[in-house]
DNA sequence: TTATAAAAGGACAACAAGGTCTTTATATAA
DNA sequence: TTATATAAAGACCTTGTTGTCCTTTTATAA
């Protein structure tokens, strides 16, 4: 459904708002590390971030990624939009070259419904509410094993 | 959502249920070309259909594809499963390496929903249902445009 | 029996997504 | 002011998917 880029993204906002709410702040060896994600792919991830003011940085000691007041409740539609662009949202899903009420391909009734139950979803769950469930330990960040 | 090469699937496969409707037998050349998709290409969906018999082919003068009475009533489920695996269908929405009811993910409740949503219409229509709709008129097989 | 029209198969080319590495810029601490 | 820790940036590599081309097989018609 989202890539993988999208994912880690997400995983890794999560995180940075979880260390926010504890006053600290993180840098990508840690973040990359706690998302299961290979480094240096997630640096780029976070630059893309970066550069879209989902969330700011700081270079030099004691460096790292946050959250500001103004990149709070970042809903998942607009992560998703900077990372991978919003064409999920609109493609047909039998591939037709675009998605019509008017001239629907056979699937149009049923996708739709679906695609539009995505949207939703991406529209009304943010960084916040997702990392809300992690604190309260209603869901969890990632699958590291306490065996070995 | 899905794979091109499934949506190349599905779509070659309600124009061929069409066509045998009007008891006529089609090659990849007119295939290719009714859903729009190149055709070597096409060729080799075509091939990994027949190889997994959802649907019969006859080489030769007057060969093609077709259906046949084993092949029918095929739902989208099985083709998507022959074309791209069935992990689409399992897959954690935030990355996670399974997703688990136990043990979910901030995203779990609700990208769960709607990624049963998606299996019920895989498993409820077929490329009858879809065929059906087209030749109702009701539905279309593509864009093709009648102005030029 | 031969020519022809089709699918099957295999090799590989093009492109996009995912991923790595090295250098540069910048902030902090000593 | 220098050393160090960090993010930013750019070049590159790897893998998977999409797409092409050429050869082989097989059925039919002449
Ligand atoms: S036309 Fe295909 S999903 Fe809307
Ligand atoms: S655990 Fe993530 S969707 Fe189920």
């Amino acid at each position: 459904m989202l890539a993988k880029s999208t994912e880690y993204a997400i995983r890794a906002l999560v995180f940075i708002q979880l260390q926010n709410w504890q006053d600290k702040r993180t840098g990508v060896v840690e973040i990359a590390k706690e998302i299961e994600a290979p480094e240096a792919f997630t640096a780029k991830v976070l630059q893309t971030l970066t550069k879209h003011r989902i969330i700011a940085s700081m270079k030099g000691r004691g460096g790292g990624f946050f959250f500001t007041e103004t990149s709070d409740q970042m809903t998942l539609f607009q992560v998703i939009q900077v990372m991978e662009g919003e064409s999920i949202f609109h493609k047909c899903g039998f591939g037709l070259k675009n998605c019509s009420d008017a001239n629907p391909c056979p699937m149009h009734d049923k996708y739709r419904t679906i695609r539009d139950g995505f949207f939703a979803i991406a529209q009304s769950e943010t960084i916040h509410s997702l990392s809300r469930k992690v604190s309260e330990g209603k869901a969890v960040l990632n699958r590291v094993s306490f065996l070995n």
